[in-house]
DNA sequence: GATACCGATTTGGGATACCAAGCTGGTATC
DNA sequence: GATACCAGCTTGGTATCCCAAATCGGTATC
């Protein structure tokens, strides 16, 4: 919206201050990073936000830890303004809660994966059928190339993150921001679970063809068909990942992560 | 959820205003209406947000109107801490948005309008499915008997609140949590235009033989029957509102109500 | 008369001081 | 040794204060 400028930010000033002297002041040392992909200076709130959410999603804060406010303060160098607006966010996302008065990294609930994988089948079959609805489908194409972007050579975060776009893109397709919201903040609350699913090789590649055959689906303005692959790709999604982690829940409770249900 | 409602609100208690440093401490002097429905004592920012919250449903602060912190600040007698956290969550409700930097109560958004109906359909009908595979539908009786409960001398505020709350407590038999917020943070959304549109006495007739017909096909494990009136329903009063606002367009403005699209 | 410029005011972003509730660890009592 | 109790610390909630950017008026210039 605004093509709002410039701005180096704002010289904190706060050199003196015996609370958190190890952090020098924004103006001198901007924090790497703090800009957004436009150059547009990212508010504290921004930036506490987002690395917050990435060491949630990243698991380097493990599900049902603990979070004290002033710990995010000098972790990420913000006063506790910007911080308390970050944690109202993701509370949002439901990455944290609140436990009574303090503040908790959302455990892993296995009754809450099966929601919302039931939620996201809605959500996603509904903008499915809108997208076969378009004149112009050739966006899929777009797609099938994120897809077929990832290799043997292929990092597995790129794996992970291309997995989860996949659906996340083909909502957009549709056109409706709200289904595609609606998408996004599920597969950002799969995302962790996702993580710790122990899949082996045959389980991706099957996971990846049934993404082909959707998209083929569509792309031929199948609605049915896709709408058909997408519930079985979602529901046998789920099986497979709610399984694994019933499965490995004391293996991942020695890890410190708390799992739930 | 709760029954909700009523609650007119709480009786602010700013006659004093400008310096609030003679006012008390929450804890030796609890606000009149500060404590919510257990007796548990609400945080200003919840007392905010909720008050907030009712005069932008209730158009008590028009849709288009610029909101400055501190005008909230003063009107609910609570500091800027609380005042921008209420205003926060409230963003994430879609309630109200910023406007590169002050903040705006969202104006009524007719393509919004248009994509909130068929998001609220998948997701809705998603949960009328999944109640009607319930063994126990009897909750449905519930529902009927809110239904039963208005007639012609119920004031239109509660006519206004059962027609959504039918919608949402219907989507809450479901049991699905992902579902039910959905349903109820679209009907939130809705709801001011709800408001705003014409609706003479056979139409409102005509939505609670709708409204009946659904539960009626619930009742009897009717799926496919609830699921196509309960489409239907949406879809036709999709259609009304957003026919009723924009043939009313010229006269909501000249009200002060920003319409856009 | 239109416009460009400049300063006062407003406004959101951030930092910090203070408070009350709750938790913790240690102590005293039995 | 177990338990009740209390002081001190921790933590979220809140009130203020400061700052820079944006906005708004008014004025001077053309």
């Amino acid at each position: 919206m605004n093509a709002s400028p410039v701005a180096v930010n704002a010289g904190l000033s706060n050199m003196i201050d015996k609370g958190r002297r190890d952090r020098p002041t924004l103006a001198s040392d901007p924090i790497a990073g703090t800009n957004d992909l436009n150059g547009t200076p990212m508010s504290q709130m921004q930036n506490v936000e987002k690395q917050l959410r990435e060491m949630i999603l990243g698991l380097e804060i493990g599900p049902g830890e603990r979070l004290t406010e002033r710990w995010v303060e000098s972790r990420f160098g913000a006063s506790r303004t910007p911080v308390r607006a970050a944690l109202l966010r993701l509370e949002t996302e439901g990455l944290i809660c609140r436990d009574s008065r303090s503040w908790t990294v959302s455990p892993i609930n296995l009754a809450e994966l099966e929601q919302i994988a039931v939620y996201r089948e809605a959500v996603e079959v509904a903008a499915l059928r809108l997208t076969c609805a378009l004149q112009d489908r050739s966006a899929v194409e777009i797609i099938e190339a994120m897809l077929d972007s990832c290799d043997d050579k292929t990092p597995r975060e790129e794996w992970h993150r291309v997995g989860m776009d996949f659906h996340i893109e083909l909502a957009r397709l549709s056109g409706n921001e709200f289904l595609f919201r609606a998408v996004r903040d599920a597969m950002t609350r799969l995302s962790r679970a996702r993580w710790l699913e122990v899949r082996d090789e045959a389980a991706l590649d099957r996971a990846w063809a049934q993404h082909h055959a959707i998209l083929s689906a569509v792309r031929v303005g199948d609605a049915n068909s896709a709408a058909r692959l997408l519930s079985a790709h979602i529901i046998g999604s789920r099986d497979r990942l709610v399984t694994s982690l019933r499965n490995d829940r004391r293996g991942l409770r020695a890890r410190g992560f708390a799992v739930v249900a």
